[in-house]
DNA sequence: GATGATTATGCAATATAGTTGCATCAATGA
DNA sequence: TCATTGATGCAACTATATTGCATAATCATC
């Protein structure tokens, strides 16, 4: 668990009751360095407690809702879900290995983006600008290089 | 089609068989003005030929490994497919509506990006930066304030 | 042009990820 | 206690994509 995050508060401030289930969801993916799928939260709260798959699915799209998780496009077919930005925690690109499918966080300060243009010119809303890099990791490369 | 585009060329340069079906698919893509799903490249080509649902797939993996298309990630489920960047085909970003799924593409200049620091620190290699705008679109917005 | 090898396509079955409908359970308040 | 509401479980379902294998088309060699 982030030094920063007090999960319950998270819930609480926004607007969503703090059920065991919710707090669950949250602790294991603010807990993981990388976004992770549904699957894989499912999994893992599911090593200790009983959960429907469903309802992981349905936590996940209720913060996704109010803004206290995100939704990260992964290049391959599963969604991703990583905690929200926050006061302590910078919107930031992430990085997807064609090769392997691996999700990966990159530092925030990896890519400046200056979107001036687009909020003068969009005719509609912008709520999120989401930065996908997609690529070969580090070991995927060490790997080809072995052969 | 685009003035600049010999499809037929395209695909010969890349190194893949200009069949009938492969030209279809990319004619319909570069035809249009906003990225494809894979059912909606099926449904257009099927109008006019008969051609099965796997072959596009295929067609669209094949295109995409050899960068004449590029997939777009749409926030939502279905991959959408679009030319991939050349000579004459600046990358750029697309929004994606969070209401209605549509999927437009932005003008090449309405964002900038800096990635040097990406390139400077990132231990993997970085083949393509992608940029997704999600917010509310031009429609959805007019809709909502009818109400 | 016949022959065999290679590549492209079709078709059915299957896999994966996410959604829906409805029943039940838990919490809250009168 | 009872009624109301929100949360969860479970089964069925949908949407999207992939696989395995058969057939058709194309290409290379003679
Ligand atoms: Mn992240
Ligand atoms: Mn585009
Ligand atoms: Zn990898
Ligand atoms: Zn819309």
């Amino acid at each position: 668990m982030c030094a920063h995050c007090n999960y319950q508060n998270l819930l609480e401030k926004a607007g969503v009751e703090p059920t065991a289930n919710r707090l669950q969801v949250l602790a294991v993916i603010g807990g993981n360095d990388a976004p992770l799928t549904a699957a894989e939260v499912f999994a893992t709260i599911g090593r200790f407690h009983p959960i429907n798959r469903v309802t992981v699915y349905r936590i996940l799209d209720l913060l996704v809702r109010h803004r206290v998780l995100e939704r990260i496009s992964s290049g391959g077919r599963a969604a991703h879900f990583g905690l929200a930005p926050n006061k302590y925690h910078a919107p930031h690109p992430h990085f997807c290995c064609s090769r392997c499918g691996a999700v990966i966080c990159l530092n925030p300060d990896s890519l400046s983006i200056d979107a001036d243009n687009l909020h003068k010119t969009f005719a509609g809303e912008v709520d999120r600008i989401e930065v996908l890099v997609e690529g070969i990791c580090r070991n995927c490369l060490k790997q080809r290089s072995n052969h």
